[in-house]
DNA sequence: TGAATTAAGGTCAATTAAGGTCAAAATATT
DNA sequence: AATATTTTGACCTTAATTGACCTTAATTCA
């Protein structure tokens, strides 16, 4: 690991780690001054590390006083966003709809594909083996339980 | 036993015990060079004796920077694991007993923080609300099927 | 005030530095 | 001799680094 970027990242990483704030403001001139590179290369190090997908958001502003502002994303950041899917389930719900809503936590990149599969697996109606009014309101508890687990923070 | 295969083999067996983790990294270049081959003979080395097979798992990075890493799985890592585990749990598990073995996975870096609360959340005894000995029957089933889904591959 | 200057940051393409694949040739084994 | 393993090299893909040129904002000064 003797790549610039990387000590880059691990930089920047601290920073936003000791920040009081979710946030880091720096300057890239100085940036690049201090790793001995060209100022493209922070530019190069954002848009690899810290996009959006990456959980983060980069701002800046240029001219004089310029800056580069690195917010980190709180995962999930809507906060009604377990109370929205749990009332989505609500107190019964079918091994397919449960399957779909997992699998649109999956493409929102809110559960990873592991955890998606780990879900799945814990619901399907051959583990669930009671009879039907009562396997769907298991299900629903069981998924509410898992949901609320893994969307909180 | 004169071939530059083996050499590379037993000099990468060596750095993996002397190392203080469960893994090394190399460059393909250089190791290339200090056994005078080819780089791609690293790469027929690697897939001829470090296979997910043979124990370990392989991972690397292109690019400037880049590295090859050479990961010694813990011994079990392997296929029968999730036999071992399923047999482990049996077709009854308690909420204390399933709490344990969930802690060990994540201990052996099986499965992830998350997963393991992800987990956890499943199999609690306030959501499996039934009575007593088909409970812990029920529960065993859903771990079962988790453990086997997050542990094959 | 308004133009010139200075002080930032942005973009993009070229270059460099790795590692990957695959199949042919060479060598060992059975 | 036939088969299996090892060695080699040509060609490919990905990631990092660099530099030339561009845009925007603040400050200075005529």
């Amino acid at each position: 690991m003797t790549n610039i970027s990387d000590l880059i990242e691990l930089y920047l990483k601290k920073l936003l780690s000791d920040s009081l704030h979710d946030y880091v403001e720096v300057q890239r001139r100085e940036l690049a001054n201090r790793f001995n590179c060209v100022p493209s290369q922070i530019n190069y190090v954002l848009t690899t590390r810290f996009s959006a997908g990456h959980g983060y958001l980069v701002e800046s502003r240029r001219g004089g006083g310029g800056f580069v502002r690195i917010v980190k994303l709180p995962l999930g950041q809507r906060a009604n966003l377990v109370l929205d899917v749990c009332s989505l389930i609500g107190d019964s719900i079918s091994q397919t709809g449960a399957a779909g809503l997992i699998r649109r936590l999956l493409d929102e990149e809110l559960i990873t594909l592991r955890e998606s599969h780990l879900m799945q697996s814990a619901i399907r109606g051959n583990i669930l083996r009671i009879s039907l009014p009562a396997r769907d309101q298991l299900r629903a508890l069981i998924l509410k339980a898992m949901v609320t687990e893994v969307l909180r923070n």
